[in-house]
RNA sequence: GGUGAGGUGGGUGAGUGGCCGAUACCAGUAGUUUGCUAAACUGCCGAACGGGUCAAACUGUUCCGCGGGUUCGAAUCCCGCCCUCACCGCCA
């Protein structure tokens, strides 16, 4: 959510910013402002007439304990002719504040300034690439057979027991799936991240606080009888572990790492996308969460774009990284890049990490706050990033490195996996 | 699932209709003292939205789990909801 401060600074700065997002209504911007002045024109009434309002009942209080109870009546009397009028003013007041949330909740965060103009992903901008393509022969198998031919994940199992986009891990599969975690996790933490597990289940406050709700209901599972919504991302539940908290400057940047499985409705989706472990209803993924000071937010994104590249090299994958136009970006990120992995049995690059930075999009909602040297409150920078999400990297890893005696597993998975092949 | 107790500022915890945005203690912070550390003492120390100002100073309103209600006046009384804790039952 966009600070209301920012629309009386630098209306222009926001209108340009929509743009590139290529927001459909920029004439809220403009309702917004006239609702800021109304709305702090009937404030000002509001608050005269319950200081009035305040003073006349102390003053009520004062006469009734000396005694003169007629003076008291009177003043009741003056203040019950009033009622009405503050009643009205307090309405007119909360509906204002009403409809401005509302549409200030409908506006994305705006794009940073290095964010491509663009509307699809083929404007996206490719910053760099690394790694080398394997040179597989004509016999390649896509992952789909290779998990069935090993018998690492049973698809059809899982139909049987859930439904379509729950796969079984088995056997080498389900420990493949543990190592990964395990080496994300140690990689991270190596790195300054602080591990975290969360639940997987959040309440309402929690949804809303990093903008699932209200807008994106269908995509989350939800558990009525208790009113919880099950995870879609690692975010939801550790960026809401400092919701309405207010920290100390020192105590910046937090950093933190979690594992964690995400589930997704994916309502609408179908075909050739879902196949295999392209996309599911339910994935592990391992995630990035950082709060920083608003003047360190891009060198931390820089960071962890750095680290995300370092792990992605360790394991030997061709990679790109994309800093997505301004079409292409979630309606929450100032500044997304987004690594893919080439996976070369189905010829096509799979998406496995997306890094952002929110900047005080998602902490003005959730509040979360420093204090400074000057003791002033102030947002807190969010950012976070996949490292990574397992599905794609383990359909990348079984394609990438099949060799006609097996799949080659990674060197740096091989304490973990505790063999250097699957046969 | 049953029964009971309770939700107050960063923490502990007082407050059952007006003098309460809230006693006290702890933590934090600034200072005094001090060879250093510690201790002691003194001051400051919640948030949001406004007015005001170049910026301050200053100042208004709201907030005692959340939402309603009663009243001139609510942390305090009434209703609904949420949550936490304890015990019992069940159970990984």
């Amino acid at each position: 959510m966009l600070t209301l401060q920012l629309f009386r600074q630098n209306k222009d700065l926001i209108l340009d910013g929509l743009k590139k997002k290529n927001f459909k209504e920029p004439e809220i911007v403009e309702a917004i402002i006239s609702l800021d002045e109304q709305r702090r024109h009937i404030q000002v009434q509001n608050d005269k007439i319950a200081a009035e309002n305040n003073s006349a009942a102390k003053n009520i209080g004062i006469l009734i304990g000396q005694g003169k109870k007629e003076e008291a009546e009177q003043i009741k009397a003056e203040v019950a002719g009033r009622k009405e009028e503050s009643k009205e003013i307090a309405n007119k007041l909360a509906a204002l504040e009403n409809e401005q949330m509302e549409l200030l909740i409908k506006l994305p965060n705006l794009p940073h300034s290095s964010v491509p103009f663009g509307k699809t992903p083929e404007e996206n901008e490719t910053v760099r690439t690394g790694g080398v393509r394997p040179n597989l022969n004509a016999k390649k198998l896509p992952h789909w057979e290779l998990t069935t031919q090993y018998n690492l994940i049973d698809f059809e199992l899982g139909n049987k027991i859930t439904g379509s986009g729950f796969p079984v891990y088995i056997g080498k599969g389900a420990k493949l799936q543990r190592s990964l975690i395990s080496y994300f996790l140690d990689y991270n933490t190596a790195a300054g991240y602080g591990e975290v597990y969360p639940p997987f289940m959040v309440n309402e406050a929690s949804a809303y606080g990093t903008g699932q709700l209200p807008d994106k209901e269908g995509q989350m599972y939800h558990a009525t009888e208790d009113n919880f919504y099950l995870i879609p991302t690692a975010e939801v539940p550790v960026t809401n572990l400092y919701r309405d908290t207010i920290t100390a400057e020192q105590d910046l940047p937090i950093k933190m790492t979690a594992y964690t499985p995400c589930f997704r409705r994916e309502a609408g989706s179908y075909g050739k996308d879902v196949r295999g472990l392209n996309r599911l209803h339910q994935f592990d993924k391992v995630e990035l969460v950082q709060f920083t000071h608003p003047d360190k937010s891009y060198e931390a994104l820089e960071g962890m774009v750095e680290h995300v590249e370092k792990l992605l090299q360790s394991l030997g994958f061709e990679y790109r990284i994309l800093r997505l136009c301004g079409g292409d970006m979630s309606f929450t990120s100032a500044l997304t890049y987004d690594f893919e992995v080439y996976s070369a049995a189905q010829e096509r690059w799979l998406e496995v990490s997306s890094v952002s930075n929110f900047e005080s999009f998602q902490t003005n909602r959730c509040k979360i706050r420093y204090k400074n040297a000057e003791g002033k409150t102030q947002l807190a920078h969010s950012l976070n990033g996949s490292s990574l999400a397992l599905p794609r990297i383990m359909a990348c890893l079984l394609e990438n490195f099949q060799t006609p005696e097996g799949i080659v597993v990674p060197e740096v998975l091989r304490s973990y996996f505790g063999n250097d092949m699957i046969n």
